[in-house]
RNA sequence: CGCGGAGUGGAGCAGUUGGUAGCUCGUCGGGCUCAUAACCCGAAGGUCGUUGGUUCAAGUCCAGCCUCCGCAA
């Protein structure tokens, strides 16, 4: 098939590859324009750019798609159907309605559950014990689109959302290949959502993976996992902030809601479920990514040191 | 030049008003113990990131450079 790509990060670029291994043809690539990262702010092109550049294949990096540009140069293409992965803009009416097979999304998530940016951080962060990918006929609406096929996947106990990416962005090329397949052969008969059954997975702000040790040590654990490895899960702990890398759940115990009730080797913390978390790994402001050994080897911290959400 | 922290024995950190280095852990040897990741005794191991400057004397002050990291993106 005639296929336009548009995507932008890593999570992107295993679909990309895959179509073009399908032997589909990739008439054009569209990304979000280069932007600066680091902390020397280098302009940097996304992942699925360098990807479409290595083959060859067109890239566009619009600004925006409203000003009816993209739509002229989409319909100079005439794309048998636009596949979108992670683009990380909303598509215009008169776009979505331009391929013959429309425009096909492939989204983390069994939707209608956790619709919206950040669905595998959240089913993590949730405790969702299944989840997966969903491709869908795209509407104006976000992630509300009839759904084509669904791909199922557990959710490893201690698994983090970085390791789930890894993994669902493979289910992701493998569910679009098939889906493209089906649309192709018309085998494939579209399913409207449930909205009663719809959830958002909001885009996760930095702030968000402050931890409360007032939720239970279960609770904080998903987050631990499921905020990693951006932007990690953080505690304040003698003013300074601390990200918290690895955890595991502890045992039952009777201390004050986030005092440290253990530094040797692990820092465990009370949790509001009168259970302990223990960070096994941490990184505190300004270091390198340690054991907590490591850490008490050079910050001696009194049982009963309470971990704060602020630097006061 | 976006803001800031840091580079000290294998690891994580101290090092006060400048006078050649300490702590915790680890390592090695020995001891205690039924035994131990526990405890006791002892030992090894550092030209203090790099270059230059100030000084009788610099890890400790000044300047440049390299590297790492937090924030911000």
């Amino acid at each position: 098939m005639k296929i336009v790509f548009m995507g932008t990060p890593d999570y992107a670029v295993s679909s990309l590859e895959a179509l073009i291994k399908e032997g589909h043809c990739i008439e054009a690539v569209f990304a979000q324009p280069d932007k600066p990262v680091g902390r020397k702010q280098i302009l940097t092109p996304p992942p699925v750019k360098v990807c479409a550049e290595k083959y060859n294949i067109p890239v566009f990096q619009p600004v925006t798609l409203k000003d009816g540009e993209a739509f002229k140069t989409l319909k100079e293409i005439n794309p048998d159907v636009i596949v979108v992965v992670a683009y990380g803009k909303l598509l215009p009416e008169e776009i979505l309605n331009l391929p013959k097979y429309g425009c096909v999304n492939g989204h983390a998530s069994l939707l209608p559950k956790y619709r919206g940016a950040s669905p595998i951080q959240w089913c993590i962060v949730c405790g969702e014990t299944e989840t997966g990918v969903t491709t869908m006929l795209m509407d104006k609406g976000m992630d509300t689109g009839d759904i084509l096929k669904v791909s199922k996947v557990k959710i490893g106990e201690t698994e983090t959302a970085e390791q789930l990416f890894d993994r669902l962005c493979v289910v992701t090329a493998e569910l679009l290949v098939d889906t493209l397949t089906g649309l192709e052969k018309g085998e494939i008969t579209p399913i409207k959502q449930n909205e009663n059954e719809a959830t958002y997975a909001p885009i996760i702000k930095k702030e968000m993976a402050l931890i409360d040790f007032n939720k239970s040590a279960k609770e904080v654990f998903n987050s631990v996992r499921g905020y990693y490895s951006w932007p990690c899960a953080y505690f304040y702990l003698n003013g300074k902030r601390i990200k918290a890398i690895e955890a595991k759940i502890g045992k039952p115990c009777n201390a004050e809601i986030g005092a440290v009730i253990d530094a040797k080797e692990s820092l465990s913390i009370a949790c509001g479920d009168n259970v302990s978390i223990e960070f096994t790994v941490l990184q505190p402001e300004g270091s390198k990514i340690m054991t907590a050994k490591q850490f008490f080897c050079g910050n001696k911290i009194e049982l009963g040191t309470k971990a704060g959400d602020n630097n006061g």
